[in-house]
DNA sequence: TTGAAATTGTGATATTTGTCACGCAACAGA
DNA sequence: TCTGTTGCGTGACAAATATCACAATTTCAA
C-alpha cells in the first residue's frame, strides 16, 4: 500500500529509505466500501487523502437536492475539501466512494509537519497543487468554450474508462448537464 | 515598488531585510500600457507575474474568433499561462493589460531558484498555489450550480469595482454568457 | 470640434438544454 | 425466485440562452 504512495512521490522527488520511512509514518490507511461517506456535509475536516484504489467523488448538494459533483478521483489522486482542511471550518461538500476504496490518510497538523520537516515534501506538494490548479483552468475553459456536447466527449476521451466505471448520471452532474440530456448527447 | 511585493508575501511568510532583499533580487519590473499584450498566443512564456497596479486578463481565443477570459488579475495577484511557464511550451493564451499597469516579472529559472534557496519561498508559494486552487473549485462549482444571473450576480458581488473598470463584454465573457444575455440581466 | 469606432440596450427569432413523464431492462437483496 | 430499486433511453414541452440586427450613446483620436 505505501508502496504505492512511494512510487507516487518518487515521480516528483526521489526520496531515501529513512525519508520516506518519515513520511510514511504520517499516513494511515483505512478501507471504505462503496457508498460510504468519507467526508459529510458539516463534518470537521480532519484529512486529506491519498486514493491507493477504488474510485471518489467529491459532492455538493445544493438547497434543491441536486447533486453536483465537484471531482472524481481515481488512484493516485489526492482529495479532499480543501478549502476546509485549510480554514478549519466544516464542510460543505461530502466526499464518497464509488467503489470499495483504500485510502491514505493525512491530517492537517501532519501534512504541515512533513511540509516543514522536509523541503522535498513541501517541493512535492507544490507540485501536486500546480497540477491540481492547471487542471481546474481546463475545466473553466471546458465551461467557456464548449456545449454539452463538446463537454462530454473531452471528458470520455481523458476519461474513457470513467464510464464503464460509474453510472451515467454522475459523469453528467460532473459535466454540468442533466442526465437525459447527456443520455441524448452520447446516443 | 518592491514594498507591495513584500508586503504581500508577508503575509502568508515573514522575511528578514536580507531575505528580501534575495527575493527581490530575482524580479525585474516593467511597466505596460492598457492594450499592451505582455504574453502572446505562440510566445515562448518565460515569466510569471506579479500585478504591483493596473489590471490584466488572461484570454483564450477560440478557433472561431470568439475570446474567453480565464481569469482577471488585479492588484497582489499573480498570473501567467501556468501550464505553459511549467512545462516550457507554447502559449495558448495571451495576457493582456486592461489598463496601464506595473507588474514584477519572475522568470520559472529564478522561480525555482527561490524556491530551492529558501523553504520560505516555497511555503509562500505553495499557499498561493492553494488559494488559487481552491478559487478555481469555487469558480466550477459557480459553473456547476447557477444560472447566468445568478453567476453575474456572485462575481458583481466578489468585484463589484470590476464592473467600472472594464466594458461589459469582459464580464460576460469569464462569466460563460453572451453580452446581449448580460446586458438584459443586470438592467 | 468632429467623425469613426466602440459600447450598450433591446427586439425577434433560433438553438440548446432542462423538466416531467413514462416504459423497459438490469440488478440486488430477501 | 420474486420484488423493489435503480439505471437508461426517449417523447413532449418549457425555459434559458445565443444569435442577428439595429439604433442610440459614448469614447477617443485626428
Amino acid at each position: 500500500m505505501q508502496e504505492k504512495l512511494r512510487e507516487h512521490i518518487e515521480k516528483i522527488v526521489p526520496l531515501t529509505d529513512e525519508e520516506f520511512a518519515f513520511v510514511s509514518a504520517h499516513f494511515t490507511i483505512r478501507n471504505y466500501k462503496k457508498r460510504e461517506s468519507i467526508i459529510c456535509k458539516g463534518d470537521q475536516v480532519n484529512h486529506c487523502y491519498f486514493v491507493v484504489s477504488g474510485l471518489l467523488m467529491l459532492v455538493y448538494d445544493d438547497e434543491s437536492g441536486k447533486q453536483h459533483i465537484v471531482s472524481f478521483a481515481m488512484e493516485d489522486w489526492w482529495e479532499s475539501d480543501y478549502l476546509v482542511y485549510h480554514t478549519n471550518t466544516k464542510a460543505t461538500m461530502s466526499l464518497q466512494c464509488l467503489e470499495d476504496s483504500i485510502v491514505l490518510c493525512l491530517t492537517l497538523q501532519d501534512y504541515q509537519k512533513l511540509c516543514a520537516g522536509t523541503q522535498k515534501m513541501e517541493h512535492f506538494f507544490l507540485e501536486k497543487a500546480h497540477a491540481g490548479h492547471i487542471g481546474s483552468q481546463r475545466r473553466i475553459m471546458s465551461f467557456l468554450t464548449s456545449n454539452a456536447k463538446e463537454r462530454y466527449e473531452q471528458l470520455f476521451q481523458r476519461y474513457p474508462s470513467l464510464f464503464q466505471r460509474v453510472s451515467k448520471t454522475l459523469p453528467a452532474s460532473y459535466l454540468g448537464v442533466s442526465r437525459e440530456t447527456l443520455s441524448r448527447l452520447s446516443s
